[in-house]
Formats: C-alpha cells, sequence, structure tokens
DNA sequence: GAGTGGTCTAGACCACAAC
DNA sequence: TTGTGGTCTAGACCACTCC
C-alpha cells in the first residue's frame, strides 16, 4: 500500500521498458489516464513528471507525453550511488580492502569541509576497491563523530551505508559533488595499481543527512581508464 | 506577468542568497506562505519543491522546510550550459576558433550515434575554446542537417545554440551526457595546447529537441586541469 | 493536541497544437 | 474548434514532529 502516483509511475515505467508503449509514440492524454486509473488529473501529472524528470517521457503542450527511448540506460541517471549497489552491476565481484580506520582529530582542511569547530571528532577511513584484480578506486570518507558512535572495520569492508541506514537510523537525504581530475598523490600511487597513468579522477562529496546537517565528507580517487559518469540534464525552466 | 509560482520561488531564492533567511534556519509553513503570497497551498509547494530540486532547502515531515547553506554555489547545478554562459563568469575573456565547417556525409559511428540511415548528411565543426591564451577545450559537434538548412563559421564563433534558438526557433530541451576520461587523440595534441597532460576529460552529449527527437551528438574535450563539473544529488524516493 | 509537510480531489481557466 | 498539457484553487484527510 504506496503512493498512488508512485504506483502509476512504476506501472508507466514497466510499460515503457517492456515496449507496450513504444519509443517516439504518444501516453494516453492526462484525462484519459485519470478514468483508466480512476484517478483525478492532477495524481497523474505527479506520476508522467516523475517519469519527465526521470528521462522516461518529453511533455508538449498541445500535443502530449512523448516516449523516449530509454534502452541506452545501462546506468543510473544520477543520483548516490554507493560503491556496493553500482559493483553489483558489473561482471567481476569486487573486494573491498580497509587501509585505515580511525578516530582522528581534524585538520584544517577537513574542518572546514565538515564545518567543525576544534574539538569536534572524526572518523577517518580509507580504503581500496579492487576490481577484477586491480585497484581501481580509493575512498577516502570523514564521518562527523556525533553521528556515528561506533564503527569497526567489518563494517566499513561491507556497506556503511547499510549500517548507517539500517542500524543508526540515519537517513542520507542528498549530497553535493564535484568532479576534478588531479595529479596522483604519493598515496594513490602506494595504495591503487595506477600502471602508468598520470591522472585520477576525484569526486569529492559533502554528504548531508534528513535534517539537512552536514555529516560527511568523501574523496573517492578513481583510476580514468575506469571512471564513468552518466547525466541526465534537463533544460532549466522554458 | 509570468507564473505565479515561479515569482514566489524566485523571490524566495532572492531572501536565501542575500542572508535575509539564513542557513539553517526553517522558512516559514506552506500556509503561513500562502498567506502571505495571497495563493492557494498547492502553488506554494509547487514553489518549495522547486527550491527542494534545486538544492535550497531540505523538507521535512512534520517539522517544515531547513534552508540548505547555499552559499558554496559558485556554478550552475548541473543542466545544459553552453560555452557562452559558462565562460561568462570567468575572468579571462574567452576565444572560439572554429577549425572546420563542413557538410559531411556521417560515418558510420555518428550514423549510430545519431540513429541515422546512410543518406542523412550531417554538420561536422570543430572548435578549439582559448581561455587565457591557452587552448583547453576541443568541442567537435554533429548536427542532423535536417533541422539546421545553414550554418556559418560566424554563428560557429560565436554561440550556436543561440542561433539555432533565436533564428531557427529550435528548442532544445534536454541532454544525455556521459563523462570519461581518455588518452589524447593526435587531433587533441595537434589543436590543445596539452602541456605534457596525459589525458583528456572528454563529456559526451546527445542533445534532444522539444520533441523528443535526437538532434546533436557532440564531444567536448576538456585539458584535465582545467575540468570541473558539479552536481547536485538528491537521494531517489524516500 | 497543535502544527507541519504529503497526498488526493474536482473543478476551473489558460496557452498551445492540430485540423 | 477540439484536444492537449500548464496553472491555480479550496478544500479534505493523512503521517509525522514536537511539546
Amino acid at each position: 500500500m504506496t503512493n498512488k502516483y508512485l504506483t502509476i509511475y512504476n506501472q508507466l515505467i514497466e510499460q515503457i521498458k517492456s515496449g507496450k508503449i513504444p519509443p517516439q509514440t504518444l501516453l494516453p492524454s492526462e484525462n484519459e489516464l485519470s478514468d483508466q486509473y480512476q484517478t483525478s488529473r492532477e495524481t497523474i501529472r505527479k506520476a508522467l513528471n516523475l517519469l519527465s524528470q526521470n528521462g522516461y517521457i518529453q511533455k508538449v503542450r498541445g500535443k502530449g507525453s512523448i516516449v523516449i527511448d530509454v534502452s541506452k540506460f545501462d546506468f543510473p541517471v544520477s543520483g548516490l550511488v554507493s560503491f556496493k549497489e553500482l559493483s553489483g552491476k558489473m561482471a567481476n565481484k569486487p573486494n573491498t580492502i580497509v587501509n585505515q580506520l580511525e578516530l582522528i582529530k581534524p585538520d584544517s582542511f577537513i574542518r572546514q569541509q565538515l564545518q567543525l569547530s576544534g574539538k569536534d571528532q572524526v572518523w577517518k577511513i580509507v580504503r581500496t576497491r579492487e576490481i577484477g584484480g586491480e585497484k581501481i578506486i580509493l575512498d577516502k570518507d570523514y564521518l562527523n563523530y556525533k553521528y556515528v558512535p561506533s564503527l569497526t572495520e567489518e563494517i566499513c569492508s561491507d556497506s556503511i551505508y547499510q549500517y548507517l541506514e539500517n542500524e543508526l537510523n540515519l537517513a542520507i537525504s542528498f549530497a553535493k559533488k564535484e568532479i576534478v581530475v588531479q595529479e596522483p598523490s604519493t598515496e594513490d600511487r602506494e595504495l591503487l595499481d595506477l600502471e602508468g597513468f598520470h591522472n585520477v579522477v576525484v569526486i569529492k562529496s559533502h554528504v548531508y543527512l534528513d535534517d539537512a546537517s552536514l555529516f560527511q565528507y568523501t574523496e573517492s580517487r578513481h583510476r580514468p581508464d575506469k571512471f564513468r559518469f552518466v547525466d541526465f540534464a534537463r533544460r532549466p525552466q522554458r
């Protein structure tokens, strides 16, 4: 028993993905859909707006809603994707090595990133991600100690997010990400199989909780040949 | 005379950016706002949902809408940004060099990218972007000839998008982007000031028109030290 | 219990596309 | 002119937070 507009949204996705409603054709009109689903037009519109925002349809005033060819999608459209979710879609089973797990006094850079005073403590977690026998990703996480009283190597080698959400009931709500390319640090060279690559792709994330408090700063450092980022950009306004 | 909910949205952004409503405080409740703006609650909710989607506030059920610290933003949050818009925010005035402008028969790769048959023709445009005297970006655009009957070097050295939207009345509606890191091609080495960098960041975009037809394929090839991408990722569902 | 945001409704009028 | 999606309203009930 969930939302009406979410179930409609999911049913329409199903029909689009299965090809029951082919690309480039029109969806039934909003009025028809409200009849079909025995609901109000505004509720239908909520479902259609979700479809539009997630790249399934394109709404055109006076015409209708055009189904977009969605077959190329093999990756989530933006969004917060943990390593475990991501690697679950890959062929080779990945491996996580916990290089460091420590409660530290943050230096000025981390204090600034997490907007902390000098007295706060921070979990520092350094992990290497191995895929197909190669060390591809170096994750450096800094978590505000205030929200996470305990943390073990076992948790870190699995999924920290799962632990936070299921055990601690912390709800991650959004993140601001910045992607840049850097020269590898000596740490990168030590911990990753860089194989002569002269750059690493660094994804810096500030992660916020449900109540908009800043909770985590992470640098995810990727070997450039294995990095890929997909984005669906809708034109602002119009 | 525009939308009610958009003007409310913009007015609230103004108040957030100016600090009149400080970060971490609560917005007035939806009922209060409907009083203030003499409008219905649903209209207020449309404005607030826009604020939420664009990272200005975080809505919490039972509590209210928390203002997020937006001061770090110095870049648009995702979205389709033309080179001209982007460079307008930089100190050094940029320069565009048109290296190639030609009507071609697309090879199989481009045909596939633009989903064309063998007989269609395509504009190929190669441009170098110079910032602060350095050639930083190489843009390779492929436009479906069907939608663009004529194109001049002058237009290309300015903004193609401006021409398309203002002169041809073509409305770009969304794009799918993919970001990867590659070894520089010989073309990259020729046309860019790579200064010993061993990688280029490649942004591949498929651009669609208002009616969801595929219109353009672009590879924007950046020198890695000058590349930066900012993303605001809301957690799906919840 | 009072106040908040989340969902849903049934209706209205408008702007736009197609015929 | 007809049908489409876009905006807006005034009300209802629900789930949740806080006191």
